[in-house]
DNA sequence: ATAATCTAACTAACTGGTTAATTAACCATG
DNA sequence: CATGGTTAATTAACCAGTTAGTTAGATTAT
């Protein structure tokens, strides 16, 4: 009954489950309940933490962007030389999609969701998480084609080519495999997903040389 | 009222009503009033023609993939050399996406929905149409890439990327008009896509090019 | 008539959100 | 160091609004 665990516990088991569910059904059909047996907690207390349902998928939806924004810029902060740092921003991006499964889904359906009216969170989303990531990776292409190490691409769909490589592959997993015959999602499939990716983008934009493709770190 | 409309101008009505509220909001987001109302058709009659609302979702996702099908097979069955038919099919997929600006969303949404539980549609989807076509582009690039046209990619990798490109663009322009401030889905916007998706492709997959150097060994 | 097409009104089930009660910890004070 | 009060954490039970789906009948062409 009225029993108390450790709040801070509740707070995540929800937040955990609730990304989940909104992960697999989308907002309209996250359904409270589950999300509250799914934390093995009482319907009342996602209400008793979170404002409505709308409040608790913005807190997902921060955990998630916070998270990759904070890995992303590890990377551009860095002192790399341009074409480094474009292949390390995109291995980053790429491992920390990969190392949480759900935050593909949750992005590709935000980005989906975006549209006048219901744009709550996405205003805040993309100022405090996108927005300054696109910025900063245009600035460094920008500074390779400068430079004459890229091929003079324009950013503005450049970047966005990266993230739909990334982001499409997990978020479209579930019927590649259905489609190929085997699990995409295996570490081995996944590191040569990561490989493709990058020689994808090294092969499009660098503008000689050889185009091996190094992996970086881990 | 008058009852009688001719039968098939209210299916047809139906359908594209029930694409535009599926494309905006999802299966378990989209509601049957509302694809009622915007068919200006009383809700039964959804359930005259349609046994429930999953299966008139099936009817909007059949009217969509077999489209492009039938699109991007007249390119696939043409007998242009593999170089120029990857070009094809990319702009004529590229180009039956931008000229429905519904379906993009549509095929996002099942590629995430594909899932063991709500799979009813998915499976015909693929083998109907998807499967056919992946197939199909997958030979076109094993044989560019014996002739020594292509690099050596690898088909089950290079062949979703390019509908990530593709898809990814419509489907989140929404979202990129609040990052980069314009409007993506302008006709000269799309233009300028098309021209990054299929210089993109072509930088990535030819081994030598007429405008680009050349990468010397692989 | 008869069958196809269409509708107003209805219902059963579901779902987000609330409420009042319950429990455990913390804390002052006699 | 009991004691009783205050507060944070948690829940069972409930409610009001919504929504997919139904029904019984109306309208019209053949």
């Amino acid at each position: 009954m009225g029993s108390r665990g450790k709040p801070e516990e509740s707070r995540a088991a929800i937040l955990q489950a609730a990304a989940h569910e909104f992960a697999a059904h989308g907002v309209a059909g996250a359904r409270t309940d589950a999300i509250a047996r799914e934390a093995r907690v009482n319907k009342a207390l996602l209400y008793y933490y979170f404002k409505d349902k709308e409040t608790l998928y913005g807190a997902v939806l921060d955990d998630a962007f916070s998270g990759l924004k904070s890995a992303v810029f590890e990377v551009l902060d860095s002192q790399l030389p341009p074409r480094e740092k474009i292949m390390a921003y995109a291995g980053a991006y790429f491992d920390f999609i990969a190392s949480n499964q759900l935050y593909p889904r949750l992005m590709q359906r935000e980005m989906m969701r975006a549209r006048e009216g219901h744009s709550l969170h996405i205003d805040k989303v993309i100022k405090s998480y996108i927005q300054p990531i696109f910025l900063r990776v245009s600035e460094v292409m920008r500074e390779g084609i400068a430079k004459g190490e890229f091929r003079n691409v324009n950013p503005v769909h450049f970047v966005p080519s990266m993230v739909a490589m990334i982001v499409f592959y997990f978020s479209s997993a579930p019927m590649m495999q259905k489609i190929v015959g085997f699990n995409p999602l295996t570490p081995e499939r996944i590191a040569e997903r990561r490989a493709a990716v990058l020689d994808f983008i090294s092969a499009a934009l660098f503008r000689s040389k050889n185009n091996i493709v190094q992996g970086a770190r881990s």
